[in-house]
RNA sequence: UCCUGUUUAGCUCAGUCGGUAGAGCGGGUGGCUGUUAACCACUAGGUCGGCGGUUCAAGUCCGUCAACAGGAGCCA
C-alpha cells in the first residue's frame, strides 16, 4: 500500500519514497523550488524541493496552490530548521491541474469566506484538523463504551412519536404537496407512504430505553434533526447525538458515567491529535490544552437546582435575566456557576419538575425531578440526563401533566408492565461536544456539510 | 423570529468634512544561491450588495430589500 504524508514524515532518511497530494504553498527562487504537499493525513506538510533543471519549466510553471501531484523521490534530513525530513524530487507528475483562480490561498480566510466553498475547505489546515479529530472523537467516543460492555443500537431516523414534545420536526412524505389528498378538511396522511403522519426523529431514547431493558448498556450515536428557525452558531438543523441508557442505574450512576465519559473521550483526542490539538490551541483559543487538561484532572463538583438558585441570588452579580426557584437556568447562569462560583465542570441535579421532559423520575418530594446537567468553563451545559420515571403510574400521571396523549405512548408505557427497572441516560450533542474541544466557535464549521435555515447546499 | 452590526478588486481590508477608488495577498511578467504565509520590481484586475431618494455632485447622507455575522429566544 501507498504511504500518506504523515507515514512519511516518520520514515527514516534517506529512503526512497512517493508522495501524493495536494500543493499547500510553493516557494520559488532561481535555482530551487519549495512545495509544500498536503493529503490531509497530519497536520503538517510534506516540504519538496526541485533542484534546478530536475523537471521541465513548463511543468513547474503549472504547480500552482491547489495542484495534485504525485511526486518520487529521496526523504532526506532537511538541510534547514522548520522540518526533519523533506522530500528531494526526482520526478512530479501533475495528476491534477489547478485553475489560476483556485480560491484558496496561502493567507487567512475569514470561516464566512470558507463556507461559500464547502467543497474546498477541508483542504485547509484549520478543516484538515477539525475533520481529523471530530473523527478521533467519534472513534474515542466508540471505545469507551465498547471497553464498558455498550451495545450501539441503531435507532430509527424515520419517527412516528413526536418523543418529547420538544420543537419543530421535519415531515417525511411521499404526498404530492401541490395536492395533498384530504379526509375531514386535513390532510390524509393514511394515503402517505407509512399511512400516518412521519417524521424524523429529535432523539433515539425512548427506543434506546427498549434496548437498554434488553441489553441492559446501551448507546445511540447518530444523525437527528430539528426543524427549528434558531439561527445560531450553536444550533444545525441535521447534527449527531450520542445516548447512553443504562437499565438498574440511577441518576447518581449516569453522572458516574458521564464524568468518566468527559475524561476518557477529551483525554484521548489529547493524547491520539497532538499537532492538530496544538495547532488549535495556536491559531483558534489561545490556553485550549490546558483548559482541557484541567478538565480531565478535575473532579466534577455535585450540586443540585436548589442550591445552584440560592447560590446565584446570593451571588451580588448582576444577570440580564431574573433568578428564582422554578425558572430554568439562562447561558450566563450556567457560566458564572462553573466558571466563577466552582471553577470546574459541574453537575446540576434536581430540577423542577415543569422545566423538564415528562419521563424523567418523579422525586419524593414531587416538585423535582431526578435530572442533571453537566456544566462546563467556557461553554456552559454540555451533557443533559436524567434517571427515567420507571413507575407506571407516575409516568401516566406526567403524561397529564405535561398534556400529553398516552396511547402515542402506549409502548413506552407497557415498558413499565413487563419486568421495568431503574434505567438512567443522558445525552451529549457530538459537535458541541467537538467545538469545546477544538475551541472552533461556530457549528457550521465543525460539520463537513452544514444545513441551517435557508441552507442545505452542497 | 427579534435586536445590533457588516457588505469596497479573486481574498483580507483601508477610504477623513459628500468632490468619479487604495494597500497587502493572490493572478501575469521579470529578478533573486535553501525557502518556511519567502523576498524585490513591474503589470492587469472595480456597476463600491440591489433598488429608490436627497444633492450641482453619493463608496460616503436617507429609505427599502437581500445576504452575512454577533447577541437573544429555543435547545443539543
Amino acid at each position: 500500500m501507498k504511504q500518506n504524508i504523515s507515514q512519511i514524515l516518520q520514515a527514516n532518511a534517506p529512503i526512497d519514497v512517493e508522495a501524493e497530494g495536494w500543493i499547500a504553498t510553493v516557494r520559488t527562487s532561481k535555482n530551487v523550488t519549495f512545495l509544500a504537499l498536503g493529503d490531509g493525513s497530519c497536520a503538517a506538510h510534506l516540504q519538496i524541493v526541485i533542484g534546478e533543471n530536475t523537471i521541465e519549466r513548463t511543468l513547474l510553471s503549472q504547480l500552482g496552490v491547489g495542484a495534485a501531484i504525485r511526486c518520487t523521490g529521496t526523504l532526506v534530513p532537511s538541510l534547514a530548521a522548520g522540518q526533519r525530513v523533506e522530500l528531494q524530487a526526482q520526478r512530479i507528475d501533475l495528476i491534477g491541474a489547478v485553475d489560476p483562480d483556485y480560491p484558496l490561498q496561502k493567507k487567512r480566510h475569514s470561516f464566512e469566506f470558507l463556507r461559500t466553498i464547502a467543497h474546498l475547505r477541508p483542504r485547509t489546515r484549520t478543516f484538515g484538523a477539525v475533520f481529523r479529530v471530530r473523527h478521533a472523537l467519534q472513534m474515542a467516543i466508540h471505545r469507551f463504551f465498547d471497553d464498558r460492555g455498550f451495545i450501539q443500537v441503531h435507532t430509527p431516523i424515520i419517527t412516528t412519536a413526536d418523543c418529547e414534545g420538544a420543537g419543530q420536526m421535519f415531515h417525511v412524505t411521499t404526498l404530492d404537496l401541490d395536492a395533498p389528498p384530504r379526509a375531514n378538511g386535513a390532510v390524509d396522511y393514511a394515503q402517505d407512504f407509512f399511512k400516518q403522519k412521519a417524521l424524523l426523529t429529535v432523539s433515539g431514547q425512548l427506543e434506546a430505553e427498549v434496548f437498554a431493558l434488553a441489553f441492559k448498556n446501551v448507546y445511540t450515536f447518530g444523525p437527528t434533526f430539528r426543524a427549528e428557525n434558531s439561527n445560531t452558531a450553536r444550533h444545525a438543523a441535521e447534527f449527531w447525538m450520542v445516548e447512553p441508557e443504562m437499565a438498574f442505574c440511577d441518576l447518581a450512576g449516569d453522572m458516574a458515567l458521564a464524568e468518566a465519559f468527559m475524561r476518557r473521550i477529551i483525554s484521548d483526542v489529547l493524547t491520539r491529535c497532538e499537532a492538530d490539538m496544538d495547532f488549535f490551541d495556536q491559531w483558534i483559543e489561545k490556553g485550549l490544552v490546558q483548559r482541557l487538561e484541567k478538565v480531565v484532572q478535575a473532579n466534577f463538583a455535585h450540586m443540585t437546582y436548589t442550591e445552584a438558585i440560592s447560590a446565584l441570588q446570593q451571588s451580588n452579580e448582576s444577570f440580564a435575566y431574573p433568578v428564582s426557584w422554578g425558572l430554568d437556568l439562562q447561558s450566563e447562569h450556567e457560566r458564572w456557576l462553573t466558571e466563577k462560583h466552582v471553577g470546574r465542570p459541574v453537575f446540576i441535579t434536581d430540577y423542577p419538575r415543569g422545566i423538564k421532559a415528562f419521563y424523567m423520575r418523579l422525586s419524593d418530594d414531587e416538585r423535582t425531578v431526578a435530572a442533571m446537567d453537566l456544566l462546563v468553563p467556557g461553554v456552559g451545559e454540555i451533557i443533559g440526563g436524567s434517571q427515567r420515571e420507571e413507575r407506571r403510574e407516575q409516568l401516566q400521571q406526567q403524561l397529564h401533566f405535561f398534556k400529553l396523549n398516552p396511547a402515542d405512548y402506549d409502548w413506552y408505557l407497557d415498558l413499565r408492565r413487563f419486568g421495568g427497572v431503574p434505567h438512567a441516560g443522558f445525552g451529549l450533542g457530538f459537535e458541541r461536544a467537538l467545538m469545546y474541544i477544538t475551541g472552533m466557535q461556530n457549528i457550521r464549521d465543525v460539520i463537513p456539510f452544514a444545513r441551517t435555515p435557508g441552507h442545505a447546499s452542497f
